[in-house]
DNA sequence: GCTTCACATGTACCTTGGTACATGTCCCTA
DNA sequence: TAGGGACATGTACCAAGGTACATGTGAAGC
């Protein structure tokens, strides 16, 4: 259950409504988790029901904002350094070069061309994705600079990715 | 819908039963991808009622066992190339990443010690899987062999978050 | 004043994956 | 020959994410 562990993080930065927070989520988590919109307002009326959040006002247009409370901020810190992680890939990119043997040498070479440029183009938007964190184009929230990492991490897979197509179709010509 | 093309792409190099499928999803594709053992039972009639595979015999011991038909063969190999790819990377590691500057720097220098021990350990498992497969370990199949790449892909992420793991304390000292 | 459109919050339903537990089959050994 | 245990297949339910669509709100333009 991430979800509510990213809207809990984005909150412990400061007050947000439902619609900011969908927004946010896309710019400053969308390359590490995906959050669809109506599943955010879900989250936050359960986690309100629980008392991890509360409502900090409602203003004009129906807006509501909701801010953190107590629980929620432990609840999130404890999950930052609780056990057990999952160290699977859950890849699709990862998962689909395992049965590349199936393709017959001249789809997999036409294949392979196109998937070398997607991890090569991949690569890139990470590496993009960290130079403008480091320029600081998203605002320089803690997140941002935090996710630095994700950028690499990103960058790195499908470099390795990227890397293999190219050994492949080399060793093939 | 990874957990059938899994399943597809293993039959597609034999018939096996159930049981089988099980095990070899667990020893080739575990790095990769999860499959709780119920779930592949549900699958595999699913697929079967969808003509994607069928019963090749059923032997001694309630043993089942599938043969991919052609049909299932082509949805995997289209499964293959076609089009659109998440490139969420979904790895819990790399989103809690974005939310440590919610600890204390005591309690983050502390945990940060032990993911660099984590993250190292991953990052070897994966060299020792690659390494493993390399030296044919699990046999010699065309998966086997395919899923180098992932290995190293997921070596090459968690060296990432351990070199950001190392750098963060370092330049904390 | 009416329309339009971006802002804002949801409801409903479906698919997929996770987990606990039940059952059947057959070999091996005491 | 009784029973324990590995092999083998499921049922049932729950949790979480994905997607289509409905509704309310208010400012801006005609």
């Amino acid at each position: 259950m991430s979800l509510r562990y990213g809207l809990l993080g984005l909150l412990a930065e400061g007050p947000a409504s439902g619609y900011d927070l969908a927004r946010r989520f896309e710019a400053v988590l969308g390359a590490v988790w995906p959050a669809q919109q109506p599943k955010i307002y879900a989250e936050l009326n359960r986690l309100a029901a629980e008392g991890l959040i509360e409502i900090d006002s409602e203003g004009p247009r129906r807006r509501k904002a909701y801010r953190i409370t107590d629980e929620g901020l432990a609840a999130v810190r404890g999950w930052l350094t609780s056990g057990e992680v999952d160290h699977t890939l859950r890849i699709q990119s990862v998962l689909r070069s395992a049965f590349f043997w199936l393709m017959e040498p001249d789809e997999l070479r036409a294949h392979l061309e196109r998937e070398r440029a997607h991890f090569a183009r991949e690569a890139e938007w990470y590496r993009q994705y960290a130079a403008a964190k480091d320029r600081g184009d998203f605002g320089d929230s803690p997140q941002t600079r935090s996710l630095r990492v994700a950028a690499e991490a990103g960058h790195r897979l499908y470099q390795a990715l990227a890397d293999w197509a190219d050994w492949t179709l080399d060793t093939r010509e």
